[in-house]
DNA sequence: TCTTGTCGTGTTATCATACAACCCTGATTT
DNA sequence: AAATCAGGGTTGTATGATAACACGACAAGA
C-alpha cells in the first residue's frame, strides 16, 4: 500500500492541512473502508509534524464519521455511510456544474417547502412572511438589509412547514448557494429587478396565505426560475423546471452560465 | 458570562465529550455568535482535562465551522450561516416527531429524485436498478443481503438523477432514517411483505425505464406510504402522502396504484 | 491436543511542559 | 504627535512520558 502522502506545505492550520491529506486519500480510494491508516506516529513523521497535529487531525476526522479509532489498536477508514455529517466542498461548488446541481436540489426543497407551508402555515407564519416582505419592499434593491429580509422570508415559509429539518437543510444549501453567488459577484442589478422579485415573493405568499398547495409550488417554481435567470443560470436547466411534473424524457440541454461562476478562489 | 460546563465524566473520547459541551453551550445560547471562549488553559482546567484534549476539541469545532480562532487572540463563536456541515442529532431521532419529520424529508427527496431519475436515467441506471432488484429478489427478505440491495436500488435511482448533491443528500438522509428504525426495532417481517415491496420496487424501475415522471413519482409515494406503515407511522402522518400535488392539469392518469395514498389530504 | 494464563510489544489516549508565532496594549523614544 | 519597542497573554506546534488497551507468542497445566 503506497500511499501519496505529501509533506504538508504550510498554511492555516497543519492539523487542517493533514486531515484534508488524510481525506483525500479516502475520497481518492487508496484508503479503502475498512483499512487500517499508519500509526501516529508513522504519520507525524511522513507528514513532518508532531503527533499532536496528526492527532487533531484524527480527532476531525473521526467527528465527521470518516476514520474510528480504538485504543491499543489503531484508526481505521468507515464505511461511507457511516458519516455522521454532511459538508458542501466549497471549492467544488465553483464548478458551474456542482452549482447548478446544488440550486436544483434547492428548487426541490424550496418548492415543497411551500407547498408544506401552504397546508400547515399559522396566523403567526403568515405575519412573520408579511413583515419579512414589508422589510424587503422598505430596503434599497441588493442592499443588505434586502437580503437579509429575503433570507427571512424564505426562512419563514420553512419555517411554516413544521418540519425543523426542512428547515436546518433548507438554510444549508441556501447558505451554500448564496455564498457561491456572492464569490461568482454576477449578481446584475436593476431597478425593475427590485419590482419583479417583489412581485414573485408577493404571490408566494398569497398562495400560501389562501392555502393553495399548487399555487404555492408554481409560484415559488417561477420565483426560482426567476431567481436562476439573475443569477446566470439558464432558464431549461434551473431547478425549478426540473420538478415539475410534465414533459417525458427531454434530453438534457447542456448548460452555459454566463461568466458566471468562474473561480477566484485564493489567489 | 458563567458557562454551566460541568466537569466531564470519563467516556469514549474526552475531546469528544468537550466538543459537545461546548457544542451545548453554543446551541443553548448561552455563547453567542461573537463571544470569545475562554482560554484553551481554562477550558482545560474547567473541564479537568489537559490542554490537548481541548485543542482536539476545538478542532473538531473549527472544522465544523461553529467556532474560528486566530493565533495570539482566542477562539470565537462563529455566526450559525457559517456552519460548514450539517448535522442530525442522534438521540433527538428518538422522538417520534423527530423521526416523522425526517422521514418526511426523507418521501420528499425521493420522490423527486424519481420524477428526475425518470427524465434522465441512461440505459446502465436501468441495468443497475434492474441488477437491485434481482439482487432483492434473491435474498430473504429483512436479510442483509436484502437489505443491501434495497439501499442499492434507492442509490441507483439518486444516482440517475445525475445530480450528485441529491445522491449525497439522501444517502445521508435515508442512513439516518435507518439507523433510527433498526434502533427501534419494531420492523414487522412477514412473508407477504417480501411480496408487496418487491412490488413497489418494481413499479418505480417501470415508471423510470418509461420515462414516465408523473409514475414515478407515485409509485415513489406509494412505496414510501408502505415503508411507513411497515414502520410504524401512521398513514396520514407520512412523508409521501403529503407532498402529493394533486395532479397538475395531467392528462394521463397513469396510475395503476393502489389508493391507499390518496385518502385524507389535509382538509 | 486443547485450554488457559501470563507476558511483551505495539498502538492509541492522555498528560505535562516548553517554545514559537502572533495579537494587543501601553510605555518609551523620536 | 507619531513611531517604535517591550512585555504579557493566547494560540500553534513540538517533544517526551505515562496509562489503557489490543493482540499475538509462549509456556504451564489438563
Amino acid at each position: 500500500m503506497t500511499l501519496k502522502l505529501d509533506k504538508v506545505n504550510r498554511g492555516p492550520h497543519l492539523s487542517t492541512l493533514v486531515a484534508s491529506s488524510i481525506s483525500r486519500e479516502i475520497a481518492q480510494g487508496r484508503l479503502k473502508p475498512g483499512d487500517q491508516l499508519p500509526t501516529e506516529q508513522a504519520l507525524a513523521t511522513t507528514f513532518g509534524v508532531s503527533r499532536n497535529v496528526v492527532r487533531e487531525a484524527i480527532a476531525r476526522l473521526r467527528s465527521e464519521g470518516r476514520i474510528w479509532s480504538q485504543q491499543g489498536r489503531g484508526a481505521f477508514v468507515a464505511d461511507a455511510t457511516n458519516a455522521t455529517v454532511l459538508t458542501i466542498d466549497y471549492d467544488a461548488l465553483q464548478r458551474a456544474d456542482s452549482f447548478r446541481n446544488l440550486f436544483e436540489l434547492r428548487g426541490i426543497l424550496e418548492v415543497q417547502a411551500a407547498a408544506l407551508a401552504a397546508k400547515r402555515r399559522t396566523k403567526a407564519d403568515l405575519t412573520a412572511m408579511t413583515n419579512a416582505l414589508s422589510g424587503m419592499r422598505a430596503a434599497p434593491y441588493g442592499s443588505v438589509a434586502w437580503l437579509r429580509s429575503d433570507l427571512e422570508f424564505h426562512r419563514t415559509v420553512a419555517e411554516a412547514t413544521r418540519n425543523s429539518y426542512m428547515g436546518q437543510f433548507l438554510a444549508f444549501v441556501s447558505e451554500r448557494v448564496r455564498e457561491s453567488i456572492l464569490a461568482a459577484g454576477n449578481q446584475q442589478k436593476s431597478d425593475d429587478m427590485a419590482r419583479i422579485t417583489l412581485g414573485e415573493h408577493e404571490r408566494i405568499l398569497a398562495a400560501i396565505r389562501a392555502g393553495d398547495v399548487e399555487g404555492a409550488q408554481a409560484a415559488m417554481r417561477d420565483h426560482l426560475a426567476g431567481a436562476a435567470l439573475r443569477v446566470g443560470l439558464h432558464e431549461g436547466e434551473a431547478a425549478a423546471e426540473s420538478v415539475s411534473p410534465q414533459e417525458v424524457a427531454s434530453p438534457v440541454r447542456h448548460s452555459r452560465l454566463r461568466k458566471a461562476v468562474r473561480n477566484r478562489t485564493a489567489g
